[in-house]
DNA sequence: TTACAAATCGTAACCATTACGATATACTCT
DNA sequence: AGAGTATATCGTAATGGTTACGATTTGTAA
């Protein structure tokens, strides 16, 4: 299993101080299930089955909670933002997405690595590298 | 000079048709002149001063027009589409891309090279790398 | 079980972008 | 040069994603 787990994930809002609620746990168990990229506008048409008319602030707060906390990982992509729960290992990589499925597949190596002597005099924040396209079951 | 020549972009407007406007001759001399990544706002804020009351129809209009020719590249940071002159040379690079002053660095080398053969049975459509820092200007 | 901080709701505001009917303008043809 | 036409622009409203906030509810610790 590459993705966190989520008992692991409940239990650092447990320990960072954070209220147990049944919708943060069903917000995690909807990113463990789907597996992949979604939006903030997915997980509230999950939810609204549920909790009908839950509010936006519920969405994005805990989003943006579960970001802060390193439990779920972010892009943005077409405009929107887009979350998947964080690879478990923790080395850094970058990801082949899925522009049906949303779901991804890790790039170990790093264009960064050799490119780090042709940046002197710059200060580097932080860069990305994407791959985007189908993935064998949407081909 | 890396970029694309003004006289060039408004050669090409000419052949496919489009109208000469001093709006759009004023939007190419801002790219060229600023040299790097600038949003629609920047650029809205740029002509206000001239034409008081320049609609947004106009700015982004002109913004599709030109990157549908090519004569402009678009990225997308920080939630807001940035634009720049297309580079001159053709062939296929990537960006450092200077988070205070919108300037860039091209990047010769891509990653996508070495990657081709972890992805079969995928359909790649595109790729997206990029480096955000501070110039030796900016640091 | 009480008290309080945290979470959620309901809704409005915000920002970048898109859309569109009405008007103005660059270009072509005569 | 003048008229006709397709294109460009204006003025403004709508849209979509995101953020904000006062009022209310709820999880948790004492």
């Amino acid at each position: 299993m590459i993705e966190m787990q989520l008992n692991q994930a409940l239990s650092i809002l447990k320990n960072e101080g954070y209220k147990y609620t049944e919708k943060r746990e069903d917000i995690l168990s909807f990113f463990n299930q789907v597996d992949g990229y979604r939006t903030a506008s997915d997980l509230l048409n999950h939810l609204n089955q549920k909790y009908q008319g839950i509010s936006y602030d519920t969405i994005y707060r805990n989003l943006h909670l579960f970001h802060d906390l390193s439990i779920l990982e972010t892009t943005e992509l077409d405009g929107e933002k887009h979350f998947r729960l964080s690879c478990d290992h923790d080395e850094h990589h970058h990801h082949f997405i899925c522009k049906s499925c949303g779901k991804t597949k890790a790039i170990k190596s790093c264009p960064m690595n050799q490119l780090k002597q042709d940046f002197d005099g710059y200060f580097i924040e932080n860069h990305k590298f994407e791959i985007y396209g189908l993935c064998p079951s949407c081909h």
